[in-house]
DNA sequence: CGAAACCGACTGACTCGTCTGTTTTCAGAA
DNA sequence: TTCTGAAAACAGACGAGTCAGTCGGTTTCG
């Protein structure tokens, strides 16, 4: 394999690395491409040489972060083999994970919505895939009677729009009034859970905890 | 009362409607004060003379809407005495008012989100006084015994942030998948009301409006 | 040496807000 | 009732700043 495309492969890392933390702190319009070059320790003109334009690279933000998240809850999901519990730990990777990158997920949730209708309509697809992993875990609970019969791809979708206002919330409130989310997470839990009629077992600290490697039944 | 002031009022009135959908369409940072100036049937001076920049009357707008809807949910409250059929009539009005204006639906969660830290502290402080009315509700319910006792602060903000991340993907969704929101009102209604270990009534006719009248019991 | 990678001054387009007028309104004088 | 002049309301050309994207030149690498 060639070295000079390893040498791309790197400084295009680092740009999408930068711009991240750049849209992430300065909103994505606000953003110069100026700021990028220079966070990513390039010029203008690199910039351009590896990207098309600026929408390229909040795209191919999106993209790759995406594809990160995606393989996470799929792994996730195959650690269980209760369905209940797979969509529990498919929410818990995907509510750690953000919260473990707020930078990220602010772009996520916010730049993207509010940045022109080609972004979000990326967004919404994206939305769309988690979604349907949910909702996938879903129909498994209620063909087994685990949970109450409901319309699947509502609750899904209800899901993640709880994920997506919390999460949300999270990322733009200041940093002042921003307690740890983990705090809050427990609640929320259980509010899901009970959400689909599923009766939420007691957390072991395996659950709460920073480890996992659990999977319980009710 | 003077006359010119009532002018001047219902130009301020038109003004802030055309910002509206203007801003929904086109997206606070790409809309123009000279279309907005159009779509008010007036000009860059007459903008001028009445609101001091653009961000002001993006901000009039918020707060002007903000008002309206509060008031409507205050009395939604106010007509019901149990705490939890008044959190869900809350709730239930703050969702179809928002239905109702998807033009300002949109501005309050999308574009105010995305223009800059100045608008969405006042987007969040907004969000806020909603879930506060929420969290009144469920703590009287949970006073009353009628639903578990938990966070209910959490609870509240997770309910807006359902809200919120629901309306979001209704706004956000092109016109083709877009299907009526109300379609999922009644699963989402349930979920909410499960969520908190209250038990869900049956919806009267009252509750779902022109349609159907389903909803059962555990 | 040749190609890939990079640099940064410059351009062109765009738009917020200003500024200099012009029209409309209306209280009060004639 | 008609006139008047001052303030309110409006119009639109223009200034000035911003910023994505370009382009000719330079450096690094194999």
């Amino acid at each position: 394999m060639p070295v000079q495309q390893t040498r791309a492969r790197e400084r295009q890392r680092k740009i999408l690395s930068a711009a991240a933390s750049v849209f992430a702190t300065r909103g994505f319009r606000e953003s110069g491409m100026d700021e990028i070059a220079h966070a990513s320790g390039t010029s203008k003109g690199g910039l351009y040489f590896h990207f098309p334009g600026k929408d390229a690279i909040l795209l191919a933000l999106l993209d790759q972060t995406a594809t990160l998240l995606r393989s996470k809850v799929e792994r996730a999901i195959a650690s269980e083999t209760e369905p209940v519990a797979a969509a529990e730990a498919a929410l818990r990777v995907l509510f750690r994970t953000l919260t473990k990158h707020r930078a990220l997920a602010r772009v996520f949730a916010v730049e993207a919505m509010g940045a022109g209708s080609r972004f979000n309509a990326r967004s919404l697809a994206i939305q769309d895939e988690f979604a349907d992993m949910i909702r996938q875990q879903l129909d498994t609970a209620v063909a087994q009677g685990v949970i109450e019969s409901i319309d699947t791809t509502v609750a899904a979708q209800a899901w993640i729009g709880l994920l997506h206002g919390v999460i949300t919330r999270w990322v733009t409130a200041s940093s002042r009034e921003r307690r740890s989310i983990d705090e809050s997470y427990e609640t929320i839990r259980i509010m899901l859970l009970r959400s689909v009629g599923a009766a939420p077992y007691a957390a072991t600290e395996a659950d709460v905890g920073r480890g996992n490697g659990n999977g319980q039944r009710p």
